[in-house]
DNA sequence: TATAAGAATGATAATCATTATCAATTCTTA
DNA sequence: TAAGAATTGATAATGATTATCATTCTTATA
């Protein structure tokens, strides 16, 4: 593993946040300046194929996780933030498919709304 | 309602195969040859924001549904096929966030993996 | 019915996230 | 330590989507 996927890993696995390709490799040029974007996407790629991190397909870019199992994501139209929805239990929902699913590699779920923060808001 | 935008909605609301904005157009052209690329975006973009329709984020291009209700979706990595996996009560499980979530205005839900009918295909 | 204001269109340029290319650099390992 | 492979940084290219804008419909009102 390279000293850049190292990088990348470790901004991921250290985010909390769900961030964007973007983001990762604005974080990753903190840890090493010379870093460069290519490289920061070609890792993110590399790092879903071995499974070590998750892609979420977004608009405005996608957004990457370093929780492995299959969850769930809300998404705040208000105020924006991503967090996840954890204690859904996919497994076993998706079980009731297995007449139509052989095998599952990923699962790219988000909800989007408004958060219990931003009920009141009005902008 | 323009003549535009009700060929893009009848292409939509009859297609039973989750269409790309690509696809849409190229179904639309067939009953209006003059509709532009631009103009299918655009009431794609619209008859979304009217709940008429449901946009479903991919990687090489959103796909579109006619399916109002929350419901996932799987798509096979090896045929390409995107169906629906309808059956799963998400607005109950979607209730257990109550705490976290005031309202809902999208679910966006795909599983990625390999199909019943390629389970067997080495391509 | 004429017409003016507003909305939507077609054509095309621009944007933006992502991927491809490729020479230069950094491992590996024999 | 040198050859070969893998990876990088820099940048060009791609492709889906959006923005722009002059033109063409709609529609309400005089």
């Amino acid at each position: 593993m390279s000293k850049q996927k190292e990088v990348v890993y470790t901004v991921v696995n250290s985010s909390c946040d769900h961030p964007t390709a973007e983001l990762v490799a604005f974080r990753a040029k903190q840890l090493m300046p010379s870093i460069n974007l290519a490289t920061v996407y070609r890792n993110l790629t590399a790092l879903e194929n071995e499974n070590r991190i998750i892609r979420i397909h977004s608009d405005k870019g996608d957004r990457f996780d370093k929780t492995l199992c299959h969850h769930a994501h809300f998404k705040c139209d208000k105020c924006g933030e991503f967090f996840d929805l954890l204690g859904i239990d996919l497994q076993k929902t998706l079980d009731n498919f297995k007449n139509e699913i052989h095998t599952i590699s990923s699962v790219d779920f988000v909800v989007t709304g408004t958060c219990k923060n931003c009920k009141d808001k009005t902008y």
